[in-house]
DNA sequence: CTGAAAGCGCTAACAA
DNA sequence: TTGTTAGCGCTTTCAG
């Protein structure tokens, strides 16, 4: 079983050029190149189905077309909308995307940025766990964060705007009638993203004039454990009922978790309390009742937050940009209209 | 601004050794060398931030610890638990892993293929669109298959037992006293895969003596908007409510989004008509009513896929491996019982 | 427009 | 146990 290796040598040969002719035409560099001499490469090129090896084009040129896109958990229906995005927007470009999930973990999120430091890939597109992306800019890693940070105008940002989103659902739920609304803010993630929402609330709270009832804010993990957690802690407000009509959930899976665990005790979501929740995942418009919720654009943020890896991948040293995109509000059937 | 290249003859150069002993240090190849050159270089490497140029390592050994995971599509919850899986089996033994979306189509999976040929990965775990498997084992290339192929012993594959899966839900439905149950079968994906579910429904429903009624037989798109149009199907049945009482979907999004548009025209699921799914994905738990479904086993089956994969790329030649994981009934609230 | 030649950083014989 | 040396396949000056 002889192995005729396969390199541009053998290509050029076919031919009948020299291998400097063959890297001119299979690297876009755009090296001159006779028109019939390209034509006669290509033809060796399909022949002999030859593909470029790209270890030595990349050593050479240090481009390995390859991004690292580091989510908090693929199989969350929200980050996996945005990893299919930026594949769709980045794979026309000759990328491949390498994803990797930290499970909202500072660690994990370390050992990618290690990864990320081999050289291995050409830019980073992150969800940073940390308000510490000092590691970032100082690598000088060409790089997107996907998320919120207003305040770091040295790095490209696609986010969504939290404190006008949840303002938009709290105006919501008021004009609806709801005085009583409790607030669910995050164990995990960003203190920072954390606390936008929760001022959105206080911030809303105070301006409407409604009594600020510690009882009202709650705790959870933003999953479906978290869901059933809430329920209870919910059901166990001493006179619950005259004292919460609505609750603002962080997100979708959260809000679709605590309704049914209500359910199921017997509460009727959508009827016996409001609830609302933040993402509008897929799944939001299938649940019972039909969850009323803040849409995000995921599918915009990930295409845009490869736009900009693509731009600061070709122009490292140009301005970053800061995209934030708004809320919009979905109207379905977990809010109801209450009197006072 | 001067670029003091880093590479193993620095590292060696600090330490005090050459860079063949870097070389043997930093590669897992266990030559042998010294407790103190060890210690040296490992040294120097930390305070140099010395990190392996993976394009030169990959040209001289050419292994890229790079896998392609080729799924229909990550947004898809049963496909971003499988990626999910693969990719915590892979990374602990120093692999990142591509993803790769097809959209079911024919054309976006024989790109992948191509792209896989660049030479840049190591190993390929696909579920292939096509029955045409050709292409990957004349290539020679290290592939795990994922998805039901049971006539194919030439190459690794994980898969889980459709036939089994779907006589699993007809028994189940056939114990609660329907006897007029619908099938849904799918308009896109490998044929093969649709005929085993088909092949289960046919077999069963002739072991049970029950009348073959074509108008029971559903063709559906395997999506939200797949449930849509089937529900419209399903009351368009002259006198459905006498002729059906039994829907055994595809999967769960269909039966999910089925149940909803039912109830949205009026008729009850889990009371009017029973509904049973595929795939337990973890929204089937929180839907109302609940989802009857069958589970299969994705993280096991994304790890094992992992699994076969490193076997195979480390020995090309060892005889491939089938596995088939069973369907597990899970009872939630979308079946009634009924009297005959 | 084209060819010759010099490496990119690393690994794997081969010698010592 | 260690160092020397010869490439892996490609890109890119530099001549011609």
């Amino acid at each position: 079983m002889k192995k005729p290796k396969l390199d541009i040598y053998e290509v050029g040969r076919l031919a009948g050029v020299s291998k400097s002719t063959v890297s001119r035409v299979i690297s876009d560099t755009g090296g001159s190149v006779s028109r019939k001499a390209k034509d006669a490469v290509n033809a060796a090129i399909s022949e002999l189905g030859y593909t470029r090896n790209t270890f030595a084009a990349g050593l050479r040129n240090s481009k390995s077309y390859l991004a690292l896109l580091v989510v908090p958990d693929i199989a969350n229906p929200f980050w996996s909308e945005i990893v299919r995005a930026v594949q769709d927007r980045l794979e026309p470009e000759g990328y491949s995307v390498v994803v990797g999930n930290t499970d909202w973990s500072e660690e994990r999120e370390l050992s990618y940025l290690r990864l990320f430091r081999t050289g291995r890939f050409d830019g980073l597109i992150i969800n940073s766990v940390t308000d510490d992306i000092d590691l970032i800019l100082e690598a000088g890693i060409p790089a997107v964060l996907v998320g919120e940070r207003s305040e770091l105008t040295q790095i490209d940002t696609v986010g969504t705007a939290t404190y006008q989103a949840a303002t938009l659902a709290l105006q919501y739920l008021y004009d609806a009638g709801h005085r009583r609304i409790a607030v669910v803010t995050s164990e995990t993630g960003s203190e920072r993203f954390l606390s936008r929402r929760f001022t959105a609330y206080t911030d809303f709270m105070e301006a409407k004039g409604l009594a600020k009832d510690p009882d009202l804010v709650f705790t959870a993990h933003l999953s479906a454990e978290g869901g059933e957690r809430l329920a209870g802690d919910i059901l166990a407000v001493p006179g619950w009922k005259d004292r919460i009509s609505a609750v603002l959930c962080g997100n979708d899976i959260l809000a679709i978790s605590l309704q049914n665990t209500l359910r199921a005790r017997g509460v009727e979501p959508g009827r016996d309390i409001s609830v609302i929740g933040m993402d509008d995942i897929p799944i939001a418009a299938l649940t019972w009742p039909a969850l009323t919720t803040i849409r995000k654009p995921r599918a915009e943020m990930g295409k845009k937050a490869a736009e900009l890896l693509m731009k600061r991948i070709g122009d490292p040293s140009r301005t970053p940009e800061k995209h934030l995109y708004p809320g919009t509000l979905v109207i379905r059937d977990s809010v109801v209209e209450i009197r006072n």
